[in-house]
RNA sequence: GACCCCAUCGUCUAGAGGCCUAGGACACCUGGUUUUCAUCCAGGCAACACGAGUUCGAAUCUCGUUGGGGUCACCA
């Protein structure tokens, strides 16, 4: 495919999971690329070396695949501006810093972190704001270099001269900034590494992006970048500054909320296209009324005019009705390799069960899946399945456990005695007729069988229950029941 | 604290001066379908944060107040 010159990016951190509100940037920006024709880049910013981890690293390529994201260039992928992990873009870096210091738009400063923070303190306890003095701006060149003769480190400062930013942002609009507000930053280190706004620049810049779509955490660094472009001589992006996700309770949406990492998300039985859907549905909307769209009607239909300023809280709710509704629309076959695999994953069957009794684990899943709203829901649903032996629910065992009931146990094992097929619509009918003749209504019959076989006061259609468990176990739980009421109230 | 951003039902949102007695969705409530649950169907509850302007007319424009969020690092 030819791509046009949009080029976006998702530039996470290795030091965690993916988490919800990240994942949501990155959908965003590689909707906003499909949709384009552009190019979507995925890139390390891996320079946090005490913090950044190769597992949280395969971690964010793992849950990017598994919500579809694929990248056109970046780790593994590869691309002709790479690499894509900013440890490795050092020389760059270095590169772009002599040219500021050529220029002048960057200084050493020589100021030791005592001294800075000294001077913080006296300014904020006279009540002022705090910025930095700007005294190593003013040395000579000579004075710079004979401080360094002597073995002194320094940082390298954006030099800021005094003005006004000024930029649109595609979904914010204009915002100003008054250069008072920004200190000389530190683009280097005095360690010689350098800092976040000065390698992002560089590394945007040089990938050629055209668009920045990030979280509205970045809106206050934006002015400060793009005085690096400007000292850099780059052009400048156009930026959408996306807003945050937030907890039920709208604070920043964390752990305590609930999820709040693609891989939990997984984990708990969300499936990648409630969470593409609803993730996009948080912050952007196509009409106001459309709820379900796949992942090609995104595509099609995104645009970040479209997306909204104010900050969304996550809701729970809301997203497990998602998930129930893709469940729903799923066939037989996939839903029953989802639930397979999460059987199988969490120890709950075991891998030679699933080679024995494959016929029957899909009969099962198909029956129950209605019930559904996650994945892991399939666990509790399964369990007078799995198993002969299971609890009665107590309070229907206290209205269905009744003398009355011995000779309606009978009669329906008499009769399913005498029944060959288990076919459901003429089992049905059968019990319906019994019904009749014992001037009893259908319900007082199924509710106390179902109880008897399921152990619950809800299930799937009985007799298709029936007919999966089979005749000679169904059998057995009726009498099972009728003995137990017989030995209490006979 | 300073600076920046935001503000429509409980939640996600539609709404870019008259189409708004404010629409849709989740949740909730009622009824229907079903052997039960889930689903599905029908209906209901529920919001323009507040106060001043501008205007013939404001949810929509302006200012202020209040509330929420973000950022103020030699973290990213």
């Amino acid at each position: 495919m030819i791509k046009n010159n949009i080029r976006v990016r998702f530039a996470p951190s290795p030091t965690g999971f993916l988490h919800v509100g990240g994942a949501r940037t990155a959908l965003f920006n590689w909707l906003f690329a499909r949709h384009s024709g552009g190019t979507f880049i995925l890139r390390i910013e891996d320079t946090d070396r005490e913090r950044s981890k190769p597992e949280y690293e395969e971690a964010i390529l793992r849950d990017m695949r598994w919500l579809g994201l694929d990248w056109d260039e970046g780790p593994e992928a590869g691309g002709e501006k790479g690499p894509y992990f900013q440890t490795q873009r050092g020389s760059l870096y270095k590169k772009e810093l002599e040219k500021l210091i050529f220029t002048g738009n960057a200084y050493p400063c020589f100021c030791s972190q005592e001294e800075l923070a000294a001077d913080r303190e006296a300014q904020i306890a006279v009540g002022k704001i705090y910025r930095y003095s700007g005294k190593c701006a003013q040395l000579t060149a000579d004075e710079a270099e004979e401080k360094s003769r002597k073995g002194e480190l320094s940082a390298i400062r954006l030099r800021v001269k005094e003005g006004f930013t000024t930029f649109t942002d595609i979904v914010r609009g204009q915002v100003t900034v008054n250069h008072e507000e920004i200190d000389d930053l530190i683009l280097v280190r005095r360690d010689g590494e350098p800092t976040y706004n000065f390698v992002a620049v560089v590394d945007d810049a040089l990938m050629e992006i055209s668009h920045v779509i990030r979280g509205d955490d970045h809106l206050p660094n934006t002015p400060k970048q793009i005085l690096v472009y400007n000292a850099l001589g780059f052009k400048i992006p156009q930026f959408a500054h996306i807003p945050l996700i937030l907890g039920p309770d709208r604070s920043p949406l964390s752990k305590r909320h609930g999820a709040s990492s693609v891989s939990e998300f997984k984990r708990q039985g969300y499936l990648p296209e409630t969470m593409v859907n609803y993730l996009a549905l948080l912050g952007w909307s196509f009409d106001g009324k459309t709820e379900i769209f796949s992942q090609e009607e995104l595509i099609q239909k995104f645009s970040l005019e479209r997306v909204v300023k104010s900050a969304a809280a996550f809701d729970y709710e809301k997203l497990q009705w998602l998930n129930g509704h893709y469940l729903r629309a799923m066939d037989d076959e996939k839903m029953f390799q989802l639930c397979r695999d999460y059987l199988l994953e969490n120890k709950i069957i075991s891998q030679k069960y699933v080679q024995s009794e494959d016929i029957y684990l899909r009969r099962v899943v198909a029956l129950v899946r209605g019930n559904l709203k996650l994945i892991s829901q399939i666990d509790e649903q399964l369990t007078y399945f799995l198993n002969d032996v299971y609890a009665y629910d107590p309070q229907a065992l206290i209205k269905f456990k009744t003398a009355e009931n011995i000779s309606v146990f009978e009669r329906v094992i008499k009769v399913l005695n005498e029944t060959d097929s288990l076919a459901p619509i003429p089992l049905e009918e059968r019990f319906r007729k019994e019904a009749v003749s014992m001037e009893r209504k259908f319900s007082e019959l199924v509710h106390p069988m179902r109880l008897a076989i399921t152990g619950r006061t809800n299930s799937p259609n009985l007799f298709e229950i029936m007919e999966v468990i089979g005749k000679d176990r169904c059998l057995d739980r009726l009498q099972r029941f009728l003995n137990s009421i017989q030995k209490t109230k006979g």
